[in-house]
RNA sequence: GGCUCGGUAGUUCAGUUGGUUAGAACGCCGGCCUGUCACGCCGGAGGUCGAGGGUUCAAGUCCCUUCCGAGUCGCCA
């Protein structure tokens, strides 16, 4: 084994090009594969940048040969030699016109076999790439995925800055709040009983900041939720945070629209057209059955609830009778896609989102098949066919439900899942969407009151403002979600700045006086003293990342994600702790999971 | 908590109605090879079929339990 001494690196290996023919060059980095062909080898040298070839010759230098012979896959190595034309090129590296010549080789350190192979588009699975994932970030995708983050951070952090912004950090150990995500908890030492809780996101901070006359913050923020994971949601992920003083909708949205232009473009080459398409809630919902449609395919909502209000087809009857709605996606021009197989296969799809079941009308090479029209009139059938606009080649799936909810989660899902099924989501076309007019509240059953939708903070539109406690049910909020190809970005709202308001808000979700002076009295405080009206929007770092990089779950933009469960394969965390530590925060552990080892 | 899919060599997978010594590719180890670049050729090692129990003359295969992973519903202000 050898050590660095003296040596310098002069170069990455993947920068090297034929122009540098002729140069003595100083490369550090990783062999990939050493191919021994007796008297010549070859060794692939790797960094961050990329590969280039090393060669050592047995009869001009025995001596490195004999050392070059001895390198493995994953070695560490410093090699310094004479850039040189090959005698055969290749296109398959971006150095492929030339090699390094070595004079001088070192070996910095051994390496056992990985158990998977350091290379781009690796089939190894996730558990095993997370319990390693220090070489997974090796592989080159991985090292692109992780550079694109740190692009779109840097954008991030020039763009606002050009614009005025500050980026203020908020702190981590924070008051844990009622309403929203579960919290991870903190114990204090020094308060025996008492708690921090992570942040879920930096809400109240960053108001508190327009109130402190900051004006234009920012942060690149880490929150915390401890709820059950996705491919798309982590109890740790990043947030770009934002809020602004003395602005409108308009304003937050436009500075917004400015900075994903500016990412695509830079990182992407992707031209975005602004402003974007902007939808009211309500619109998409009808239209799409989803809050954050996507918009890269039609397949639009059809309520047919008028038409079948009085049919003798108790299923969809029943359904508008029972203050529920019928509404059909026509699956145009694909009705030869879908064999009668895989429409069942739909059926059972929708009943993950409590459908009861799926009705279908398939139009195909002039035959009409049906599993509905036997039920209705001549009438009714050619009127849900128009309202449809079906023609032959078209396949009409049709959700009934005594819950408008029902149906537009099963159709705006069903919609999403047959394009993907069709093959025709193209990850390079962007399609950005403002949705607005948000509900203020929803109906939480299970616990049988309003909540708000967004977060408790939220202006109610100026026109609603006396739906506030009269009218729950229709009363909108001054919220936007920011979509990019059914993904949920982010999302923001104009906030409540006006006491009243506040206390207003408070009363309609339930609170008492007390209550929310307790949970929320330093905001309440805080008001009093001048407030400026302010506005802000929060989104999801990681999706973003995500969607730009063409992954499919944000575990790949993040350098070390947790996994399902939400613990962590490398470190194996979380873990138990000793009893010191848990009785110098006046812990007892009441429950524990099976695996505990043995006391 | 529910549903669906998965777990076989270091890795990715195949393994038929239950039936001989569980296979392939890549990787790994050894040998040969002077222009390879997925080098080539020859040889070799490597398996508690996730775990436990059951049915059977016989289980990777069938049944039960359980663990682990992925996706998803609930949940995620």
């Amino acid at each position: 084994m050898d050590n660095l001494q003296n040596f310098h690196r002069t170069n990455y290996c993947g920068e090297l090009r034929l122009s540098d023919a002729g140069k003595t060059v100083s490369l550090c980095g990783w062999v990939q594969r050493q191919r021994n062909l007796g008297g010549l080898i070859f060794v692939d040298l790797r960094d961050r940048t990329g590969l280039i070839q090393l060669s050592f010759d047995d009869s001009t230098d025995p001596a490195i040969f004999e050392k070059a012979s001895t390198l493995r896959s994953e070695y560490v190595i410093a090699a310094t030699g004479l850039v040189r034309e090959r005698e055969s090129k290749t296109t398959k590296i971006a150095t492929g016109d030339i090699e390094v010549y070595v004079s001088e080789l070192r070996l910095l350190a051994k390496a056992e076999t990985p158990p998977f192979e350091i290379v781009e588009n690796s089939k190894a699975n996730d558990m095993l790439r997370l319990k390693y994932r220090y070489l997974d970030l090796r592989r080159p995708d991985m090292q692109r995925m992780i550079a694109t983050r740190h692009k779109v951070t840097k954008i991030c952090r020039d763009y606002f800055d050009e614009n005025g912004f500050l980026e203020i950090e908020t702190p981590m150990l924070t008051k844990s709040t009622p309403e929203g995500a579960r919290d991870y908890l903190v114990p204090s030492r020094v308060h025996p009983g008492k708690f921090y809780a992570l942040p879920q996101s930096p809400q109240q901070y960053k108001q508190l900041l327009m109130l402190s006359g900051f004006d234009r913050y920012m942060q690149i923020a880490r929150c915390f939720r401890d709820e059950d994971l996705r491919a798309d949601r982590q109890p740790e992920f990043t947030q770009i945070d934002l809020e602004m003083s003395f602005v409108n909708e308009d304003d937050i949205m436009e500075i917004q629209e400015g900075f994903l232009k500016r990412v695509f473009k830079e990182i992407l080459d992707v031209d975005v057209q602004t402003p974007f398409l902007r939808m009211p809630w309500r619109e998409a919902m009808d239209r799409f059955g989803s809050d954050k449609p996507d918009l890269r395919f039609g397949f639009e909502l059809k309520d047919i609830s008028d038409i079948v209000k009085d049919c003798g087809f108790g299923v969809f009857s029943g359904a508008v009778q029972g203050g529920g709605s019928v509404r059909l996606i026509n699956v145009n021009g694909h009705a030869a896609d879908f064999p009668r197989k895989k429409i069942d296969k739909l059926g059972e799809f929708v009943k993950t989102y409590k459908a009861k079941g799926l009705a279908w009308t398939r139009m195909h090479d002039g035959q009409v098949t049906s599993s509905y029209q036997k039920f209705l009139t001549e009438e009714e059938n050619q009127a849900i066919l128009e309202r449809a606009g079906a023609k032959d080649g078209d396949l009409i799936l049709i959700v009934g439900d005594v819950k408008d909810e029902v149906v537009f989660a099963a159709l705006g899902a069903l919609r999403c899942e047959v394009a993907r099924q069709l093959n025709i989501l193209d990850p390079k076309d962007f399609k950005f969407l403002w949705v607005t007019e948000f509900p203020m509240f929803e109906y939480s059953e299970e616990e049988g009151r309003y909540v708000a939708m967004h977060h408790p903070f939220t202006a109610p539109m100026d026109e609603d403002l006396d739906k506030l406690e009269t009218d729950k049910k229709n009363c909108r909020a001054k919220a936007y979600d920011i979509v990019l190809n059914g993904t949920e970005l982010g999302g923001g709202s104009i906030r409540i700045s006006v006491p009243e308001t506040q206390e207003a808000m408070f009363r309609a979700l339930g609170f008492t006086d007390e209550d929310a002076m307790e949970r929320f009295g330093h905001l309440i405080n805080a008001f009093k003293y001048g407030a400026p009206p302010h506005g802000g929007l929060a989104y999801g770092l990681d999706r973003l990342c995500m969607l730009m990089a063409g992954a499919e779950s944000i575990r790949d933009v993040i350098a070390f994600p947790k996994v399902q469960n939400a613990s962590e394969p490398m470190t194996n965390c979380p873990d138990f702790v000793d009893d010191k530590q848990l009785d110098d925060l006046s812990l007892a552990v009441t429950r524990r999971e099976q695996d505990e080892p043995e006391a």
